[in-house]
DNA sequence: GAGATAAAACGAATTTCGTTCGTTATTATC
DNA sequence: GATAATAACGAACGAAATTCGTTTTATCTC
């Protein structure tokens, strides 16, 4: 809740002889204030007074707070590490990929259910990344009707474990309820811990590794058919 | 967009003789505004019209509009299919369960980041849920600190497949990029296609089944290593 | 049963936010 | 050089959540 706000004042109206705003301009302050803010502090004035702007002349280079956003969103995807799906194994590629991915959106929840309903068209930085898993799995010798499949699986799972990271990690704590549900409240209390990873991210782990072999037999099994119809 | 209102006007100010709301009257108002304009409509204003009442009642009640909305989701909760944990196999149980909670959730992805950050606590549909799961993996002979890291990653699976659901169905139309990303984007032109399924479903079914099977072997795996560890 | 307290409704007001509109000055185009 | 488009400003709007003061009634206490 600092309200500070440089004040570098008054523009004159009028258009300015070199543009204040652009795209990259307005990609990087939201950034920023989101980094020290939260999203709860991405407010159009907020951006705006970052620029020394007002609101309103964000209108005229976005067409929403939405197309922002989806700014936002495209940038960040260049965070995720793919460099995995070049040179190491399927497997290997695949946690590398999802963990990094993981890091990334797990600080940008909100983003979350803007990017599942938007289509990617004007979305450069995630189709390059697309790309890159689309080479890593073809390399390991998946046919390509079941690519982008089991892409949205695993971005699926990872999107769903993005959100639980910022749960609290006592989410379970039944609290009065204990004696209702004696197998669960004991579930928790028992539940596997460990001291370098949190909560989440065993849970994370064990999901990634349980669709890693899952996908991995799947194929196979798959593969297996086809050779066997070939002799 | 119906303005209408029945519009049966006016109470005298002054607590009245019979209480006009309650939880579960908010409850199943929110319910039936939600289904008829979805969560855009889900205003307290619109919430109070519906109930003859002023949106500032509603605050005699609920703390907040977070509040409702956690009553809402824990009413939904209620309507996920956990039966198959009693009488079916811990495979054709988990599968049950996931495609209705999923099915359930597609249609109140607004509640998801609403759920993953608030604790259960107070929430006795959703603690219902989590021991009926419980009590089915036990069944299956898991082993109790896995229980809950398991039903977690599959739980982060299924909520982002149903934020996946609203997904438009041309979600990877790349549009000017072809030739930029080519492998992706022929995957995406020969991706697995079904006449019952839709592209989600299909993702979902091939996630699911990947899941479940890595789980299973995963945790046959660890039952070996105990029962090798004894001889 | 009377009096005090809390609850539950109303309605007006506040705050915050996204967005639109009209104005102005400058740049780009024909 | 005239005209159109652009990009800034500032005022204003509209929607939404929430707060506050008021009024009436129910409930609790002695």
């Amino acid at each position: 809740m600092t309200v500070s706000a440089k004040s570098a004042r008054q523009r004159p109206a009028g258009r300015p002889h070199r543009n204040v705003l652009s795209k990259e301009l307005i990609t990087r302050a939201a950034l920023k204030l989101i980094a020290a803010d939260g999203y709860a502090g991405l407010t159009m004035s907020a951006l705006a007074g970052r620029l020394n702007v007002v609101a309103s002349s964000l209108y005229n280079h976005a067409k929403s707070k939405q197309e922002v956003l989806l700014w936002v969103e495209d940038h960040i995807m260049s965070m995720v590490d793919v460099s995995g799906f070049a040179t190491a194994p399927w497997d290997e590629a695949v946690r590398r990929w999802a963990w990094s991915y993981r890091g990334v959106f797990a600080e940008h929840t909100p983003l979350i259910p803007v990017i599942a309903v938007l289509p990617v068209t004007g979305a450069p930085e995630t189709l390059t990344m697309y790309e890159a898993c689309t080479a890593g799995f073809r390399k390991a010798g998946w046919p390509e009707p079941l690519i982008v499949p089991a892409l949205v699986a695993l971005e699926s799972f990872i999107f769903g474990s993005a959100i639980d990271v910022t749960a609290p990690e006592n989410i379970f704590g039944p609290g009065a309820w204990a004696e209702s549900t004696p197998l669960f409240t004991s579930a928790v209390r028992n539940q596997l811990r460990s001291p370098e990873m949190g909560r989440a991210d065993i849970a994370f782990s064990m999901g990634l590794e349980a669709l890693i072999a899952g996908l991995k037999a799947g194929l196979k099994a798959q593969n297996d058919a086809i050779d066997s119809e070939r002799t």
